[in-house]
Order: C-alpha cells, then sequence, then structure tokens
DNA sequence: CTGCATCCGCATGGATACTG
DNA sequence: CAGTATCCATGCGGATGCAG
C-alpha cells in the first residue's frame, strides 16, 4: 500500500479528490450523514439553514454521481427520498481528520511566524 | 489529541481548511513547493503551463496571507522572490496523502454499486 | 414532498498590456 | 524579473415559480 506518486499525479489526484468535495453545501451534507444517519430531503433542508433547495439537490446529486451519496427512492404519495452515505463516502472520514487535525496544528507550529508574513532578504 | 468535535463544528473546521486549498492552481503550486523546494516567481510559471501572472500571485499572496507558504524578497536587480512552504505547509502532506488514499480507495470498496447509482425500494 | 426550470447577480478565473 | 491593471467570459449560487 505504498504510495508512489511522481509530483504531477499526485496534485491530480488530490485535486480530483479535492473536486469531489468542492461546493458550498457538500461537507456540510457529508457531515449531516457521517454516522450512517439516513436523512430524508427536507431533513437536510431543515438541518441546513440558508440552503435553497437547488443547492441542496444539485450537490446531493453530484455526490451521488460521484458515488459518495447513495439515494433511495420510495414510491409513494407523498414521495419519500431518503439520503446516506456509500462506503467509500464513509471512508472520507480520515482524510478529513487528517484536515482538521493539520488546521488544528496552525497554532502551535508553523515556526512562530504569523507575525512576518513576507521575509525580507535584503542585506 | 483526541478530537471531539461536534457535527457542526467539524464542518466547520473542515470547511475553512478546504476553503484555504480552494483555487484553481494551489495544490498544483503546493505539490512543486513540497520536499522543501524553494523555487522563483518564473520558475514555479515554467513548472506550471497554462497558469497566467495573475493566478500565479493571487493564489500565491492568498497562500502567503493564510501562512502555508513563505515568501522571499531580494532586494536587488533584476529584482528576484522566492516563494516555499511554511512548516504548517509542510505539514498538509500527510492530510492531503489521507485524501489521496481515500480517492484510491474508489475502486476497490464502496459496496459494488458504481452501477447502481439510485437505489429504488418500491416494493 | 421532492425536484426541476428559469432568470439574475456576483465572484472567480483568464488574456492582454503596462510598470518598477 | 516580478508584479499590477484592465477587461471579459464563465460558472456558481440564490430566489422564485412550477410539476409529478
Amino acid at each position: 500500500m505504498s504510495h508512489q506518486y511522481t509530483r504531477e499525479t499526485a496534485a491530480e489526484g488530490v485535486e480530483n479528490a479535492l473536486k469531489l468535495l468542492e461546493g458550498r453545501w457538500k461537507l456540510v451534507i457529508l457531515f449531516h450523514l457521517f454516522g450512517g444517519h439516513v436523512l430524508r430531503f427536507s431533513d437536510l433542508e431543515r438541518a441546513i439553514p440558508g440552503i435553497s433547495q437547488k443547492m441542496l439537490i444539485q450537490q446531493l446529486r453530484q455526490m451521488e454521481k460521484d458515488g459518495i451519496v447513495r439515494r433511495i427512492v420510495h414510491h409513494q404519495v407523498p414521495p419519500k427520498v431518503e439520503y446516506c452515505l456509500t462506503d467509500w463516502g464513509q471512508a472520507l472520514c480520515p482524510a478529513l481528520d487528517a484536515l482538521l487535525t493539520w488546521a488544528a496544528q496552525r497554532e502551535g507550529l508553523d515556526g512562530g511566524n504569523q507575525n512576518v508574513p513576507s521575509q525580507d532578504a535584503t542585506i
């Protein structure tokens, strides 16, 4: 399982991965679905204040197409559609946790140069 | 170092982290800087075909402001400016690797339902 | 209830030309 | 060499209205 990537393919790989997560609301949706939660369209709508239906369905559809989210249609009136994560979608957890860890490291390391944005090499 | 996040703060944290990585060229630049490489403006320009000066300087400036990239100015004629990663920027490596790992898992798990995008719960 | 269509404003990104 | 300034195209996201 050793990763042997060239600088370019690695950049492409991460860019592709990031592209799947891009979108104003995908992360929020994802976190509402983590842990095996199964939510209806209206549940998500209510759980995410400020999101429009268009955005909600758009982001859900994209993630469904990308294999991150599973869509379950119950043919009944009134309609009922539920959303949950695929196995692959659940597998995102560790990666996002790593990102979280990195973000948390901001205060702590970085060489103590938060207030020295530009170094000046003038002699 | 246990992460104890609520659903909301975690989403915010990751979103903030992702926001720092957003931008058409940031990842590409990052990967060219990983490994302690110190590159001049023109080096990056040459190394990344298709990028415009505007985009290059814009993305670099944002990452500098965010503490990911360090900018070193040599006051001389002709001008010479070098860019490298901060310690925190270098620390991004594991997180991006996790993302890479996740992306690689696409083929392999996900319950074998790549061809069944929408499940149908009709009785 | 769930989801699609349309229109609109704004931010992002790209091309080009110019400056210290 | 290392930017800055300007103009322009595109796309994203928001609001509203309609349909199955």
